[in-house]
DNA sequence: CAGAATCCATTCGGATACTG
DNA sequence: CAGTATCCGAATGGATTCTG
């Protein structure tokens, strides 16, 4: 099919060998790993500065427990920033960090691929 | 930060907007918001055809019940084909269906910055 | 508005033992 | 080898209620 870059034992440099142990990766992986983790990041980093209602409209029907879980950690991993503002009514925003956004170019493609397949299935 | 694309409503060209709802997405994001589904594709993917043993090895101490359902489920949603052969010892490989490679494409960028992501922390 | 808190059913994932 | 079967604790995620 596509190339296929070969994994053979003396390929030990990282540009251009393929992971040979995934161990170490669930660090990074796993908090990526649950409902709605990929879809917040890449939401937040559209709306750029995004409101908890916000990024809650974008899903359908997200019970706010389970928002407000994933938003908490993808915070705590360094994702995502909270700015909390002392107005009435109060508001809060979220915005990716460097490293959110990062990682958010790689995930945009992901949810591209994802949208299309959705929309041709 | 890196130049953010707008979500404005007229910008309904999916070839440049970002998408505005998340909700559909769950279909394809799902089954890869679980452990370890994301690094079995692409461990798949590089290795080429990969035996149970040889995936299972690319992991630190996953349960085999674990691992197990995860490579059904991914064959289920159409990404992994699994061919076993009627030999003794029994063999069985996995390969990437021209979806999972696809889907593959997408994912290994995002793999690589995470092994980054850990060698640097 | 943006959640925190609580409760709860379901699911997930690991350990272990066993099988063709 | 490549799982399956079973059990179980832990985590997940939803509903609901409440708050500053």
């Amino acid at each position: 099919m596509t190339e296929r870059p070969d994994v053979s034992a003396d390929s030990l440099n990282s540009q251009n060998a393929e992971i040979a142990c995934y161990c170490p990766l669930g660090g990074v992986m796993d908090p990526l790993s649950r409902r709605y983790a990929m879809q917040v990041i890449c939401v937040t980093g559209a709306l750029g500065p995004a409101r908890y209602g916000e990024i809650e409209e974008t899903f359908g029907g997200v019970s706010s427990s389970t928002l407000s879980t994933r938003l908490d950690e993808l915070v705590e991993a360094g994702y995502l920033s909270r700015e909390q503002y002392a107005e009435i009514p109060p508001r809060v925003e979220y915005d990716l960090t460097e490293k959110g956004d990062e990682l958010r170019e790689k995930l945009d493609p992901l949810l591209e691929w994802a949208e299309k397949q959705e929309t041709l299935s």
